[in-house]
DNA sequence: CTTTACTCCGTTGTGTACTACAGGGTTTAT
DNA sequence: ATAAACCCTGTAGTACACAACGGAGTAAAG
């Protein structure tokens, strides 16, 4: 864990290629060290937060929503109140996200039992309707 | 709750656009009803499953993988194993994005919280060690 | 001190998921 | 029966998130 990365090391360490690190830092997700001896020096900070991205996204995050969410640790000083407004709106969407996939996993769960029973009668599996119980 | 849809009334029944409707049909997600008249018409099943289709698009998942949840019902007929055993995957896709989210909104509600008692002193928000903690 | 590996910047290409026409035909309401 | 509203097929364009490449400079290893 050193304290000083290139691209290509923190690329390797983050789990992604150099081209996406360059995107990351013209999108402002992380900020660009400025090339003080030719090179552009990366701490282990970055890792960290692009592994945050990475993950954010398969979980159904954009690009932009992931920065929301970096950008709500450290800006705590003079806004905290429009800090803590935003990180209970992305409270609720995560709250949402983890009920929604419950309800999927039950439903998956379900199909895996009556699978087992392998009285297979054109089993309907309940997947269709997740998000339709207690609807309206 | 009728029978019958046209593409219009489909695509506001299921909060999508007309195009993306026929974006779907294309890529197999629901399937093509033959114009017998002129119009197509489309039963109300569709409208569940593009309404399940947005959602899991929002819970990370691709058109592709959606397609996928969506073929798990119905096929239990001969391939029963297969079924179970893809519906095991996605069992444990489900579970991971699940974890992740939790600790995502256990980071959120610390940071509302440390909001909240408005000590503020640079309160580092622990988001960003959300996949951190028992890493390696 | 030269070779090899890595970096720089900029431009272009790719895959996914739509979105917007164009130029028609069909239905429905008046 | 005709105008408005809706549908058809097909093609082209857009936004996001990268990936690949070209041509040149820099760093590190032997």
């Amino acid at each position: 864990m050193k304290e000083e990365y290139t691209i290509g090391k923190l690329a390797k360490e983050s789990g992604v290629t150099v081209e996406t690190v360059r995107f990351y830092e013209q999108k402002g997700l992380i900020n660009q060290p400025s090339p003080k001896s030719g090179y552009r020096k990366y701490p282990y900070d970055d890792v960290i937060k692009i592994r945050f991205v990475k993950r954010a996204k398969e979980l159904g995050f954009t690009l932009n929503e992931a920065k929301e969410l970096l950008q709500l640790r450290v800006k705590s000083d003079a806004k905290c109140g429009q800090v803590k407004l935003k990180a209970e709106q992305k409270l609720e969407d995560v709250d949402k996200k983890i009920k929604d996939l419950n309800k999927i996993k039950r439903s998956l769960k379900s199909l895996i039992q009556t699978c087992s029973n392998n009285e297979s009668s054109t089993s309907e599996c309940p997947i269709l309707e997740s998000f339709e119980k207690d609807k309206k």
